[in-house]
DNA sequence: ATGCTCCTCCATCATTTGATGGAAAGCCCC
DNA sequence: GGGGCTTTCCATCAAATGATGGAGGAGCAT
């Protein structure tokens, strides 16, 4: 029980994890900026003050937010790792990118806040701390892209950027581009699987 | 001189287009709630009023920069498609990559805004207009994908978003991931360039 | 010069929003 | 039951923020 977050992870049930849940949602959608400390405790059914209470700064919500999805984010990459280790290569994409699509877009905050993390600043200086998402040298690894985890080519990163962030760009803009294309969930998602793999599988498959 | 975005556009000495232009820049840094009229106004050298009394409220003046920034990018990718034009497949996505992403890199106001708009949402409900890029269809008629610009088949219309996002994900999140690889702004760029055409051209080269 | 229009700024307002103090309510241990 | 601890909410504050009214000034035609 050391920090706070650890803490609220513990008990999914107390006040503090429920809190988080709902403002991972809402910073998700809003953004830092567009998001109010209001919205989220209506949404959590709560008084602002006991928000405050249980969090302190909007900035400490914030970061709680952040550091928690960040999180989620790798375990599950480390899962998908376990799922795949082994197999062909060209299998290996494709059960990769189908796992973390579906993972994803039940879980849409999730990329969401990555990147309106990486795309957008904040008036507040204090939410600075650039975290280094360490899962780029797990799946670089995990490709065959490098052999040591410790000193992943710069080129070899990027390349891993455009990979994750294509996924992120189809979960997070679903509403702008489910409506611009009249689409049903379900096709849209099948179509985005589809769509990753043309572009993403032929790049990877030297 | 019929709409006030033209009358501005016409004259860009004019208080109006210095407003507008400062607007893109701080629209595109901080998002929508994230950036401040006082902010837009203080940048540009003016009473907060001024901006009041050229481009009302807020909203429509955020809806003036969307519009400038898509045009302003339609016209560009026309540059290119007329530039590209007749040449070798191969050339053609070479060129075309290489031409946007300096261009972008130029105005990445730009890409700031195309992908906050396509992820964030607003808390007001007015700035909702869905804008579907027409250019998309330009796009995939230039690199063959369609016989009718009319008609993009779905599937076509994913996989130029797909690429048209990467390259606004590298503009957009230099800052982030410029200071995380530790690279200067010109291996930064040509990396850029490098990972793009390393992802995009085995798909499309069928 | 007068009057007119257009533009800019100062002062100001109303609302929103981040944040807190203190009272009440629950809860546990004795 | 009572003391003490934690948790929750109501009332409230201060600052930030969107927005406006009106005074003044520049330019220009008459």
């Amino acid at each position: 029980m050391a920090t706070p977050l650890e803490k609220a992870r513990k008990d999914p049930d107390s006040m503090k994890a429920r809190i988080l849940k709902v403002a991972r949602r809402v910073f998700g959608e809003y953004g830092y900026h567009g998001a109010t400390t209001r919205m989220i405790a209506e949404e959590a059914g709560i008084d602002i003050s006991t928000l405050y209470y249980h969090w302190g700064e909007k900035s400490d919500l914030y970061q709680g937010v952040v550091q928690d999805v960040f999180d989620d984010l790798r375990h599950k990459l480390q899962e998908v790792e376990r799922v795949i280790h082994g197999r062909p290569f060209a299998d290996r994409m494709e059960i990769a990118i189908d796992l973390t699509t579906e993972y994803l877009f039940e879980n849409p905050e999730i990329s969401n806040l990555v990147l309106l993390r990486y795309f957008g600043k904040t008036r507040d200086e204090s939410i600075l701390d650039i975290y280094v998402p360490d899962f780029i040298s797990d799946i670089a690894y995990s490709m065959g892209l490098c052999k040591n985890k410790k000193a992943v080519p710069k080129g070899v990163s990027l390349q891993i950027l455009a990979m994750m962030n294509s996924i992120h760009n189809f979960i997070s803009g679903e509403g702008f581009f489910r409506s611009m294309l009249t689409m049903e969930r379900e096709e849209y998602v099948s179509r985005v699987k589809e769509t990753l793999k043309f572009i993403l599988i032929p790049a990877f498959n030297t």
